[in-house]
DNA sequence: CTCGGGATCGGAAGCGTTTCCGATCCGTAT
DNA sequence: ATACGGATCGGAAACGCTTCCGATCCCGAG
């Protein structure tokens, strides 16, 4: 009757749009849906009363018939740091762009993160997921199998699914170059562990630190090398740590820029100026970074974000995708760091 | 036949399911549900089949029939920034424990946002809608009610929609008045104006600028007054006309902590100290604040979103809510702000 | 003029649930 | 013993789409 253009319709069904477009429902369907098999005149007048009634197929029942949801999970342990905030503002522009939405599971405790893993509240929700700098253990991998639903990790390789992540040797090689080159002799290394991973490869950023000193012709100092968990907090504690020791180091490779603030706090209220008492530099390159004028070893967080994203889509097409991707980190020198003091 | 325990039974059925329970279909989904009409024993049975399966009712399906989703759309501008992203942190989390899923829609540039309106993805997926520090045009709130879903507004009054946020005005006093209390009387403003908002309410921060200024017989001087875009770039920006002045303020009210780090830095640049030479406080408290040692007046991220997450639920289960909700700022002194240099 | 084939369209059978409406059964009040 | 109400369960009709399988139509080739 009325034909109010804007109003919006409830509960207009594609039927009603078929039948004041005078086709069948079936070719309503594929003119809805761009199929072909449909005049191109057919599809523009059902796609015209379609927006004259503000209709848009129902995706449950598409995706009940079709059999797909039209939804990527993202499964990580933070949303509020910047590095994974950074990564799923990409994968949700990526995936928007593709017509996709982006659903967030976020496992904050080892409790939430064994419920996911046992509940499995993803399960017949997504057609894929992204698991974002998240470490798997076997059971979980087994678990995660259970969705019977493409997967790949982004930032840091979990179990063997495809994977896009830097190299963290090399940016750590960067690292500890950079202060070699500076002449840096008395380096130390604060690093990180995760209080709550069940399971995390094999740490290529202290291995670098070892190696690249090592390859120095460095002989190693057991006082030199600091465990402490992630956080600010955790740099902290690992820079009072090296300040306390009878011969600090004149340099200081730290983990990750969030550690990195921690030690600069520290370092400050002790009274020492960087970079002249100390110089420090970490990876990651944060947005914080450039303010605190913090010398990093860059890594772009919202590339991997990106390209794991394009890969999940790739094999949900169907289409050829690399396992591995590794994206390039570079030095970013800034006022953290300097040679050593005479 | 074979029993398989954790074996992903792909594509098992609820009819599958009821057939193995010995029960009727209509018996087992009532069972699964929780719906009551089913004895005790009938209603383990069932899950214990289903559990043997790894069986879960297909949302799909199950939305279809019964009409919702089971999901709640997030919408917000940026997620990348420490107060969005916490609160969607937050958001998920409240989400998540009542089985909800939460899908996010992120709009980062005016065209994101025009073309998010325009061809409302988000219709027919969700349920609600969490709309996240973004200032709604009339247009657009009209595009919004073509959703026909519940909407409440996250940190700042959108539209007439249910909301949840701080009291701008009581924040913006409580930073001024902690100025005057300190001896200030040249106290300068840096406010921040988002370059892409269509539409925002009164700025009720500048208002509680001026208004302090006049309850204390201060007399208004215009160069004192800057406003510039958002970001620690345009904190910079703003410290950095501030500094150019012939007579400089000795403190400074700065909208919110990520203008505060840009103008923090243009300080330590110019070689200028604080608190000594220039007292600096804003509004936020993000987790960078402590480390940087200032001065805010904090407001809640994890709350507001928790808040404004409940509000959503409490609107979707018929129960009653309140359609403004502040909750509380306080000022948290730190090393930023001090007496003005006699 | 007839026939074959491609393009276009319609009928109808699913897709996997929920839920309305009864049917059945059991225990208890009468 | 009879009737009646509540608890439990089954049948079957939605829910709103997609897609297989044909039916029709129109065109140019033979």
């Amino acid at each position: 009757m009325t034909t109010k253009p804007e109003r919006a319709d409830r509960g207009v069904t594609l039927a009603d749009i078929a039948r004041e477009a005078g086709v069948s429902l079936a070719t309503a369907s594929r003119a809805m849906s761009g199929a072909r098999g449909v005049s191109a005149a057919t599809t523009r007048k059902v796609r015209a009363v379609a927006e004259r009634h503000s209709y848009v197929v129902s995706p449950e029942a598409s995706g009940l018939s079709r059999g797909s949801t039209g939804r990527i999970g993202v499964l990580t342990r933070h949303i509020a740091r910047p590095f994974y905030a950074e990564a799923l503002e990409e994968i949700e522009s990526v995936l928007a762009d593709h017509g996709l939405d982006t659903v967030v599971y976020c496992v904050r405790t080892p409790e939430d993160q064994h419920s996911f893993f046992e509940r499995l509240p993803a399960r017949r929700k997504v057609d894929g997921l992204l698991v974002l700098a998240l470490p798997l253990s076997p059971h979980e991998k087994e678990r995660l199998d259970l969705l019977d639903v493409a997967v790949v990790a982004a930032s840091g390789q979990t179990a063997d699914y495809p994977y896009v992540s830097i190299d963290d040797a090399e940016a750590g090689r960067q690292a500890m170059d950079h202060l070699l080159r500076l002449g840096h002799r008395r380096i130390a290394m604060i690093d990180a562990i995760d209080p709550n991973a069940s399971e995390w490869p094999i740490e290529l950023r202290s291995l670098a630190y070892t190696r690249s000193l090592e390859a120095a012709g460095i002989e190693l100092e057991e006082d030199l090398f600091v465990r402490v968990p992630w956080g600010a907090e955790g740099g902290a504690e690992g820079m009072e740590r090296l300040l306390s020791l009878r011969k600090p180091p004149t340099a200081v490779f730290i983990h990750s820029d969030d550690l990195a603030y921690g030690a600069l706090r520290v370092l400050r209220r002790a009274g020492l100026e960087v970079p002249r008492d100390m110089s420090v530099i970490s990876i990651d390159d944060a947005p914080m970074s450039e303010l605190l004028d913090l010398t990093t070893v860059r890594q772009d967080a919202r590339l991997q974000g990106r390209l794991a994203a394009e890969t999940l889509l790739a094999m949900l097409a169907d289409e050829p995708y690399q396992r591995a991707r590794l994206t390039p980190t570079r030095l970013v020198p800034r006022g953290s760091t300097a040679a050593p003091a005479r």
